[in-house]
DNA sequence: GTGAATGTTCATTC
DNA sequence: GGAATGAACATTCA
């Protein structure tokens, strides 16, 4: 599920529930998601004090631990299949609870590829995000024309690749390709300017309207609301889709209004 | 039982 | 050195 507009949906989560409260509690249901700390070494960093402003690169959410003399900072990646809940029920896939006075927030994930991870200082922090590239929900049309010229690869994974521009997942991208009419396959090398310019504003208009819903929504007039279906056609010329697998994922397009 | 799933990382092989 | 590929991670669901 999470890319970026999830993601950032997270943070609201986090941001809206949670900031400056007093953390009661936490449970760690399965410690199979925490990464380099274990349940006693977060519940230590964490019980007793609150979180600050949560802010977002690519999907990596951070919260950083209030006072801000601890330089602590939770990181949380989602995989493909966490969220942030703000719930008071307790469900199966829970993995992690945040206990504060009126409600509980709960790091959900049914396959635990990724996780929490707890930086100790901010170095840790822009050593995470050092890797990352810039975030794709911030890029300028110059640093993702400089990024993509730097590449010789298929275009679909290059946009994917998080150390390129940071947020972009699997749908996403064949999502914004699609409105830009760029096949998935053709090389970053052979882009024109008015091809990145074209990928550039769909990827604004797309992540715009993600992010406000907080997922890529499902719309019958996305290409997102059709791949699921196996004889789907294109909501914008009715052609047949195209599935495959690029860059080890699965791929929707449209072989009529993106051509080779 | 099999394969696939909106992610990342590592090893291997061009 | 880059780029492409496949496997691995863990788990459920169709």
């Amino acid at each position: 599920m999470p890319e970026l507009p999830d993601v950032e949906g997270f943070r609201r989560v986090l941001a809206d529930h949670a900031v400056g409260r007093r953390i009661r509690d936490v449970e760690v249901f399965d410690s199979g998601v925490l990464r380099g700390v274990n349940a006693a070494g977060l519940r230590q960093a964490l019980c007793g004090r609150s979180f600050g402003e949560p802010w977002r690169h690519g999907k990596y959410l951070f919260a950083p631990v209030a006072p801000r003399k601890d330089q602590a900072t939770l990181i949380l990646h989602f995989g493909m299949t966490g969220s942030l809940q703000w719930t008071a029920e307790r469900h199966r896939f829970d993995r992690v609870a945040f206990t504060f006075r009126g409600g509980r927030l709960a790091y959900r994930d049914l396959r635990k590829l990724h996780g929490l991870r707890l930086a100790h200082d901010p170095q840790e922090v822009s050593q995470v995000v050092s890797r990352l590239g810039p975030d794709a929900a911030d890029v300028s049309r110059e640093e993702l024309q400089q990024a993509l010229s730097r590449l010789r690869r298929q275009v679909k994974p290059a946009l994917m690749d998080q150390s390129v521009v940071a947020g972009l997942g699997n749908l996403l991208v064949d999502e914004i390709l699609w409105r830009a009419r760029i096949n998935p396959h053709r090389s970053t090398a052979d882009l024109r300017p008015s091809d990145v310019a074209d990928l550039y504003s769909r990827m604004r208009t797309v992540l715009r309207q993600s992010i406000a819903a907080a997922r890529v929504p499902p719309r019958k007039t996305w290409l997102t609301g059709r791949r699921d279906d196996p004889s789907g056609a294109c909501p914008r010329c009715g052609s047949p889709l195209s599935h495959g697998r690029l860059g080890g994922r699965s791929t929707t397009w449209c072989p009529t209004c993106q051509p080779r």
